[in-house]
DNA sequence: TAATCACCATGATCTAGATCATGTTCATGC
DNA sequence: GCATGAACATGATCTAGATCATGGTGATTA
């Protein structure tokens, strides 16, 4: 539905910013890190987006686009403009209903993020980061434990709040203890009992 | 507009928890705390709702409540069942919008969130809270400088990732450089200016 | 009017994780 | 093949803010 407009974009390639929001996009293909940026220029990575999930569901309410998405290996979305989607809801509640289904699941991802950001220790966050990417993975039909990062060391510690040394201390000593395999991108999760154990 | 399901809560009382979900609430009178809670006990408040706000919108996904309310204050609602919602909704496209803008705002604030709990300081976590609380006074149409902090200090730090102690310290702090003046729950923001300025 | 309890303030100390410093690995281009 | 630069690893040091400790204040109940 609505696939008619696609847009692709090469590695590092930004998808949106501070521009007027017409449309929200679906990943197709690849992977995405969005970011916001505070005025002395300290960013925030608010998220990471694969296929089948909405890019700038936040916009709608401003009706212009905060955060900034960029590519984080090739990847397309499809591009979804919002009158387009307003017209066809009328006529079928259900797409209503779905876009809205997908705003609060992202919404309760994020209080658990807040949560994740504000009470845990650095092990925690990095054990609860591994595990929901597993899962996200898993109900995309992917393996749970054998993946790829796509987004760097940086882009995980900014999104958890940490420094990049503590992020690939943490890994080191994660594969250490044999709670995972880590070679560069790719990722093997071990120990998932365990890991589990350590997110508190 | 459907007002006809209302609820009222005394000081400290519980609104929802863990059970299934049936309806959205939104505050008519009082303020509410939200949290959600680690495996381990640890409680993270992920906002605060004045009235004309919506609470339970990250519920819609999971079909179960994820967090709890408590009023701060004695407190009145207004129940929206979810059902009634739709039926509405189907009739009313612009009820749908209304709702998807309203999920659409809480989900850009929970970004701008994270960027609070993941790169600022303690200093300039509080002048932002300070700050957007006065903007949600404002736009309620009272004062933007003179209110009441219904939530306690700590329900405040938890809420910014900081201990009590540090909230007490940077409100005193911020009182004898002439930037607010507070005297328990009564505060009065004295330089805005150099509070925006604090907020990095 | 005293007792109890939640909340708040503030000083002293401690520590998790940031920052600093240095080296390595790996990709890309010439 | 070698140069350049980004991303990653890891040790040494430092610090913001947590934790610990203590006392005050103000509301509620007996």
């Amino acid at each position: 539905m609505a696939a008619e407009y696609t847009l692709s974009t090469d590695r590092h390639s930004r998808l949106n910013e501070q521009e007027s929001f017409k449309s929200l996009y679906i990943v197709r293909s690849g992977s995405f890190k969005t970011t916001i940026s505070a005025s002395n220029g300290r960013e925030q990575v608010t998220g990471f987006y694969f296929p089948g999930e909405f890019i700038g569901l936040d916009a709608i309410h401003h009706q212009s686009y905060r955060s900034t998405a960029k590519s984080l290996e090739s990847s397309t979305v499809c591009e979804l403009p919002y009158k387009m989607l307003q017209e066809i809801g009328k006529e079928m509640p259900q797409l209503q209903i779905q876009l809205l289904t997908r705003l609060s699941k992202e919404l309760s991802n994020d209080k658990s993020l807040m949560l994740l950001l504000g009470k845990k220790t650095s092990d925690e966050k990095l054990a609860t980061y591994l595990l929901s990417l597993s899962k996200r993975f898993k109900d995309r039909g992917f393996s749970a434990t054998d993946f790829q990062l796509s987004m760097s060391r940086g882009d995980i510690a900014n999104h958890l709040g940490l420094a990049v040394e503590t992020v690939s201390r943490i890994l080191s000593r994660f594969q250490e203890n044999g709670l995972i395999t880590i070679a560069g991108k790719v990722i093997s999760l071990k120990q998932v009992k365990n890991l589990e154990d350590l997110c508190g």
